[in-house]
RNA sequence: GGCGGGGUAGCCAAGUGGUAAGGCAGGGCUCUGCAAAAGCCCCAUUCGUCGGUUCGAGUCCGACCCUCGCCUCCA
């Protein structure tokens, strides 16, 4: 009956039972994006699989509260702000609205709130301060503050807990930048960073002298500023479990330990990454695509949302062109189910069909096994279509329908576009066809047709008439 | 080296002990002046390999092969 996620924290299918003591509101926090550039489909993955979960969440009756940051200061923004020359918010702010803008197109419900990391500065700061105060960071000589896994631990802190490393015997200096040379240990992470002159214009002041926030403090200060100490999910993509999300957690815990014993997070969920034709997407590659692209070459929102929501977000995906052409053929399938349905039910109104919707219900309370939902659905379209052609349907059981899919893709929130207008001048080439093929001069009805069509129009004849659709190429 | 995903039809993919969902592609048919579109039907004796447990294994156990990812840039 309820909901199954996996959480990574105990590895394990768990039910999914809210914090709220009512069992009404929930609380999540999605990591957004860092705007230093164009998100590619990987990043869309991600994003769509964080809503599919608010989705399912609001469609099981749960009030969501969803936050999703903006992480708007961090490394490589500042290097590309330095190399342009342009200030960091005139930065940001290009690649914050082209995010905002294939967030949208991809039909995302927006967060409630979405807090940009350079206006919580202060909130940060404080959190910087808390753990200062404990103990468990330090500050090293250029001014930079560092997080202390050692002391954390050493005063009952849980680090790892994510990610199941053995920290005793990792390798140290590997992988440490330059910036990071007095750093206690090699696992410590920057709260702080100290301003160089690298840094320009980007900096801020704070107790410990100028300079800007590390890469993990800002979702721990935005967080629990909105959502308070302890709140229900935390959604991601993978790689963000160590050390963005470990990290999390320790700056999170660590600020009140022996104080507050409860969780940062009660569930934890991440998105696996996506591959392109069987290979990691890569420029190099030329296998990169993002949203625009695809745009560009012809395809539409619900195609790419369909083909990313059609198997199990933790499942590593393999990203095709080919699949996106089959989602197209797929997609136009339950679109002519939907255009007859309507045509049937008229102006009649019903309420959703009890069987799909607890039988969809059910295939998704498993951890979103959307194939199987997916499944489900393609099933009920069949028999929809076959009951249209053989037995005929009236208009109430068409209305059932058409309310049931509505319920459905509450869920999977695919964006079919409204019909385009028809151009008046297309209108009257179909209809003098039409004279035409009514006198029986088919050879004036053809020439009309190939002259709607060199129009981008394509007219087809059915039994219930003509229909006038958009003639698409590819 | 450590940790973790995967290997099911041409492609994508569900299925955790009872005899292989679904989508795409392909084939056939229906409808049609012809088309197009759409719809319906068909399409895996078999689940990486080899052993084992069981009345029964894609599912459980063991070994092996292949593949992808993470181990302080990353969605």
């Amino acid at each position: 009956m309820s909901i199954k996620v996996f959480n990574t924290l105990s590895r394990n299918l768990e039910d999914f039972i809210p914090l709220d003591p009512n069992g009404k509101q929930v609380d999540i926090y999605c990591c957004g994006p860092t705007v230093y550039g164009y998100i590619h489909i990987g990043n869309i993955r991600t994003f769509v699989f964080s809503d599919l979960v608010r989705r399912y969440l609001e469609f099981s009756g749960y009030e969501v509260r969803h936050v999703m940051n903006i992480t708007d200061v961090e490394d490589k923004i500042i290097r590309r702000v330095a190399e342009t020359g342009k200030s960091l918010t005139e930065f940001t702010q290009v690649y914050e609205k082209a995010f905002l803008r294939d967030f949208k197109s991809m039909n995302c419900l927006s967060p409630h709130h979405m807090p940009r990391a350079t206006e919580h500065i202060q909130s940060i700061i404080d959190l910087i301060g808390k753990l200062m105060h404990k103990g468990i960071a330090y500050q090293v000589q250029d001014g930079s503050i560092y997080f202390s896994i050692e002391k954390y631990r050493s005063k009952g802190g849980q680090y790892g807990r994510l990610i199941h490393l053995n920290f005793e015997e990792m390798r140290p200096g590997d992988r440490v930048s330059q910036d990071e040379y007095d750093k206690e240990s090699a696992a410590d992470f920057a709260l702080w960073k100290a301003r160089v002159p690298e840094d320009g214009e980007v900096y801020w002041p704070s107790p410990w002298g100028e300079g800007r926030p590390g890469w993990h403090i800002e979702c721990s200060a935005m967080s629990m500023k909105i959502l308070g100490r302890s709140f229900d999910l935390h959604l991601g993509g993978e790689d963000l479990v160590f050390p963005h999300h470990e990290d999390e957690i320790a700056q999170s815990e660590g600020a009140d330990l022996g104080e507050n014993d409860q969780p940062f997070v009660k569930y934890w969920m991440h998105g696996a990454h996506l591959q392109v034709e069987g290979r990691k997407m890569s420029k190099s590659l030329g296998n990169f695509h993002t949203l625009r692209d695809l745009f560009d070459q012809g395809f539409a929102g619900v195609e790419v949302r369909y083909l990313l929501t059609s198997s199990h977000y933790r499942e590593t995906f393999n990203f095709t062109m080919d699949g996106l052409r089959g989602a197209r053929s797929a997609m136009s399938r339950i679109k002519e189910c939907l255009e007859k349905l309507r045509e049937v039910a008229g102006e009649t109104k019903s309420t959703p069909t009890e069987e799909v919707i607890s039988r969809f219900t059910e295939a998704m309370d498993d951890d979103l096994n959307v194939s199987k939902a997916w499944g489900i659905v393609f099933d009920w379209i069949r028999s929809l279509n076959k009951q249209i052609a053989d037995t005929g349907l009236n208009p109430t059981q068409a209305a059932a329908a058409l309310a049931s899919w509505d319920r459905i893709n509450s869920v999977f929130g695919l964006p079919f576009d409204p019909s385009d207008e028809i151009p008046e001048e297309i209108l009257k080439l179909a209809e003098l066809r039409q004279e035409a093929r009514q006198s029986r001069e088919f050879e004036t009805a053809d020439k009309l047709r190939d002259q709607i069509q060199s129009k981008g129009w394509r007219v087809e004849d059915s039994p219930t008439g003509i229909k006038i659709k958009p003639f698409q190429i590819s």
